[in-house]
DNA sequence: TCTGGGGTCCTAGGACCC
DNA sequence: TCTGGGGTCCTAGGACCC
């Protein structure tokens, strides 16, 4: 019968950099910005052995440092995380008639069918760690939300499969924010109508939440406590909605002659990946957050051009509805494209078609 | 303790049109 | 002079994920 894998690699990037520093094995090991923790910065990853201190991804860069005194602290190097998220696709892609689906840089869904998901979750593991000595997580579902939350309990390098069967079992009892989609505001707000456990919001009915939630959330959340949902892996190619680049600034800004030239690096910076994907720009968005976290945004829709002169020039004029005299953080710029129609919906798979 | 950078999708509300 | 109801488009903001 048709399965879902859903395959999610350990500590990737921490693993990475161990691979190609192999006396980094077994230390505390913190990647993040510049890897220097007195810079404004997060944890991407820690090591197994850095987390046992309490450090975790998003946390402050300098307060991961102050946690493990003797980490090894990193910088994040992009371009060797791609390469061996590539190879890792690659090896998956190989095998036959399975249908891969990328998540991100670390993980995919597998689809394949097999009388025993188990043997060939084994089977992935053994392929990837022989092809990039990655060690991997397999979780098995009979739907892709299934497939996703089991993972977390096959770590680390160990398979789960949850089910019908079983999803109520494993999952009833624990907080609606373990579900992959419901983050604490959405937890607690599923909490002042009652219900706080994965069990009593499969049990809720779906129109019960669109007051709160809306017409597609609500319903959506029901199902998503049910474990429900889509059980089909798609490998149509993903295709970026839009381009962004952002800049947390080590010391915030004051005057507007550094925001205009702040918006004018960011624009050159987003460019490059215009250029690069070869379709026009038809809307920017400037993201402005004000110290200390207080964002806002600026969008507009803008004809189609590829013209930097004229995006620039439309990135200024949204810059000029930057309230004066308020210190600045960090400025963002996204560049949106024009989406074709048969394009797959989100690389994330986050709410439609679920 | 003080919060990166790159994405996606949903909702609310106003403008505008018929 | 007062003002329905539905649809679409746009902007701003929120939430979530890796």
């Amino acid at each position: 019968m048709p399965w879902v894998l859903h395959v999610d690699l350990d500590q990737f990037i921490a693993a990475v950099e161990v691979l190609r520093r192999p006396e980094l094995a077994g230390r505390p090991v913190i990647v993040g910005g510049r890897g220097d923790p007195t810079e404004r910065a997060v944890v991407s990853t820690a090591s197994y052995e850095a987390r046992a201190f309490g450090v975790g991804s998003g946390m402050p860069l300098r307060i991961a440092a102050r946690k493990v005194p003797d980490a090894v602290i990193l910088p994040v190097d992009q371009e060797a995380y791609l390469e061996a998220s590539e190879t890792v696709m690659a090896t998956l892609r190989a095998q036959p008639e399975a249908v891969v689906q990328v998540l991100g840089w670390d993980e995919a869904f597998v689809g394949i069918e097999t009388e025993n998901p188990e043997a060939y979750a084994r089977h992935l593991q053994a392929v990837v760690f022989e092809r990039t000595q990655l060690h991997c997580s397999v979780g098995i579902g009979d739907t892709l939300v299934r497939a996703k939350v089991a993972t977390a309990f096959g770590k680390p390098a160990g398979v789960f499969r949850l089910t019908d069967e079983n999803w109520l079992d494993v999952m009833g009892s624990r907080p609606t924010k373990e579900l992959w989609g419901i983050g604490s505001k959405v937890s607690a707000r599923l909490a002042t109508l009652g219900i706080q456990t994965v069990a009593e919001l499969a049990a809720s009915d779906p129109q019960s939440l669109v007051p709160e939630f809306g017409p597609k959330m609500g319903p959506w959340y029901a199902q998503l406590g049910r474990g429900d949902g889509s059980s089909t892996v798609d490998d149509t190619p993903w295709i970026a909605h839009g381009h962004s680049r952002e800049t947390t600034f080590q010391r915030d800004l004051t005057d507007s002659a550094q925001v205009d030239d702040a918006v004018r690096q960011l624009t050159a910076r987003v460019l490059e990946d215009v250029v690069a994907d070869g379709r026009p720009v038809v809307g920017l968005t400037l993201k402005v957050r004000y110290a200390p976290f207080v964002t806002k945004t600026h969008a507009r829709k803008i004809p189609e051009t590829f013209d930097r002169n004229e995006i620039l020039s439309r990135a200024l004029d949204l810059a000029a509805g930057i309230e004066p005299g308020r210190p600045i953080r960090l400025l963002g710029l996204r560049a949106e494209m024009p989406m074709p129609d048969e394009a797959r919906k989100g690389h994330t798979p986050t709410r439609s078609g679920w």
